[in-house]
DNA sequence: CGACTATATGAACACTGTTCATTTTGCGTT
DNA sequence: AACGCAAAATGAACAGTGTTCATATAGTCG
């Protein structure tokens, strides 16, 4: 068979990426493998390495969409915040997001590239947006902060909000419910923005 | 062979135990195999299944140690800090640890067991004392809470921290460099205090 | 209808974790 | 001293992994 046309490489392209997705849901990240989405979309695996170079290209563009649906959700939960609540709104879509679709939330972080590689450059620009958006919120809260303090808080308090959702989601919080954790991303948001805006 | 003798099995195990950490600094944690720490012993790789049940159970050894050399930092850590400054101490020296032995920090982390395997017992009491550490640190800087406010705020804090450094070392908090992680980490200790011990 | 070329294949390679029949070795007994 | 037993170590085998590439195939154009 050759130039069946069935499909067009950008199709065979999202096709995969959807199917690599589905086996993420289903069977966990180490679930995935070449061949099983090669399979699951009809191809063989040699197909996959013509559309992609390799493994990890795949897996970062299944990340980017992940990326992509996450910035969506806080993006609509920052607009129906209350005033002053946006942080907090933030952090609690980031859980949620990450409690709803575990797998592909933790796809992001499991998967690493090798050593000396480093990301295509649109992936650093996905993961800035999602500072920015908690830097706008933060300099409507503490305006006579400088550009720098805004930067590095809206950093600080990302980095802490993940850090309870994977200790909390990898099972390494023990005897944290999942209720639980709201209250942690809580008691975080609000006892970090209490210090930063001088209260 | 047999009975050799040339090594007990405790021998062996704590022989596999150096060789796998060795690996990992070497070559990272995706670089560790079976037969690669087989090899590095001088056996081959069915004497490694008679000393452990599988590779996870290796791993979650090597993990173990990882943890006790950590927690025995943090220690060394609080016990040297000045008065009111536990907490940050305690943050600073999991980030330096992190900063020291990415590879084997991050070996901690990266390490999923499969799904529905739970770590051996003594593994979750490892984590506990981390935890219990800064709640007596906590007590003394806000007497008045009570213990369950206690033990919500250490998990929050430490969650936080273990945040910034995973995020850092990671290379997801992008134009952040080494000393800047320091920062990051003095910003979440010392905002989130601020609010929890109510200035 | 034939030739050309883009397309798709799947066998091959070197690796992985894991098992287990087989071999080797040391010790205790006769 | 010789024998036999059982513990200890082996390494081949199996099913899986990512990746490559010579080969076979199917559209399209002359």
């Amino acid at each position: 068979m050759a130039r069946r046309s069935d499909h067009s490489r950008d199709e065979i392209r999202t096709m995969a990426l959807v199917a690599a997705e589905g086996l993420i849901v289903a069977q966990g990240f180490s679930g995935l493998s070449a061949r099983k989405v090669a399979a699951a979309i009809g191809y063989t695996v040699g197909t996959l390495y013509l559309v992609f170079r390799n493994l990890d290209d795949l897996i970062l563009q299944v990340n980017e969409r992940t990326l992509d649906a996450l910035f969506s959700r806080l993006q609509e939960a920052l607009e129906a915040s209350a005033e002053g609540e946006g942080a907090l709104a933030l952090g609690l879509a980031y859980l949620h997001f990450a409690t709803e679709a575990p797998r592909r939330w933790g796809a992001v972080f499991d998967h690493h590239l090798p050593e000396g590689e480093l990301p295509p450059p649109g992936y650093l620009a996905k993961v800035e947006r999602f500072f920015t958006l908690l830097e706008g919120v933060l300099h409507g809260l503490a305006p006579a902060r400088s550009d720098a303090e805004i930067a590095r808080a809206a950093r600080a308090l990302w980095s802490g909000v993940h850090g309870v959702c994977i200790l909390g989601l990898t099972g390494r919080l023990d005897p944290v419910s999942g209720g639980e954790l709201e209250l942690l991303v809580e008691s975080l948001v609000r006892n970090y923005l209490a210090g930063f805006t001088g209260r």
